[in-house]
DNA sequence: AATAAAGTCTAGTAAGTCGCTAGGAATGGA
DNA sequence: TCCATTCCTAGCGACTTACTAGACTTTATT
């Protein structure tokens, strides 16, 4: 299951690349739109800052910013920002040989492959793409 | 994440497929086996029984026992048995209605195919795959 | 009939995670 | 200077995880 933290911080992102016109958007707007607290919003966003997805501007005015185009983004990229990694076990993770049945696990292949193809699946798609979905969404809002 | 309940799961059916001549196989020798305690065990055994995965014979010499052919279960069934539902979402599972933005949202297109790349995915591996892989791994063991 | 080896059921629990809320400091434009 | 904004850290109640524990039931064997 993917907490929160993932699925907010995904659409922030969709947010900043919807509604940004050049300027700086701020929480206080994302926070109104997607109906979620800005305290929370902040420790999301922190992460995308970090990770230099989003460039923040301070003082009156300020908002963050998109570093790069939206489909040099992948969902992936900003998912596994938020979540850390989508390993569905402890033992895939990079710095892990602890596990001492490593040798005879009949199982770690399958896990290897459930998470190929999550990855995969989630690196398909582009912030482009879901930035679209969300103009078209606006877009028949609009049109009822 | 995949818990320990869906993980234990998986290796105790594969070990019982594994292991079992025709009689019923105890926790006791899957515990020994797997290096899991009997008492968990216990736990996780019971939803597989409840579903009706595996059959328990009871008393002295009891176990368990497969109540059908390997090649029948999918990793996917043992795995949702143990973890309920792979869904990456809560909006997703079946009886779920009360998200209020659901008309608006924008990424919940992006869900269902992590949904059903997982769900593919896990439906792709036969308990007759692993159980295969499990005794290549026995054997390569004999053969050091 | 007694014994022992199994499964069954329920409760408890320490540690960790989740999904926030809260307060205050720092920044910078008007 | 004022005020809107981001930045940082702490806290917290509810829940989940990964077990452990104990008492009970069933049944083959002796």
């Amino acid at each position: 299951m993917i907490s929160t933290k993932g699925r907010y911080a995904l659409r922030v992102m969709i947010d900043i690349a919807s509604y940004s016109d050049g300027e700086p958007v701020s929480l206080k707007d994302v926070s109104k739109r997607q109906e979620i607290s800005i305290k929370y919003l902040e420790q999301v966003v922190s992460l995308l800052v970090k990770r230099g997805y989003l460039i923040s501007v301070r003082g009156n005015n300020g908002g963050y910013l998109l570093s790069k185009d939206p489909k040099d983004y992948t969902a992936g990229d900003i998912i596994r920002c938020a979540e850390g990694t989508l390993a569905p076990v402890a033992c895939l993770q990079t710095d892990c040989n602890t596990c001492n049945r490593r040798d005879i696990c009949s199982t770690i292949d399958f896990w290897k492959g459930f998470y190929d193809v999550v990855n995969n699946y989630v690196d398909s798609v582009t912030l482009e793409d879901l930035k679209n979905k969300e103009l078209l969404k606006i877009g028949n809002d609009y049109s009822i």
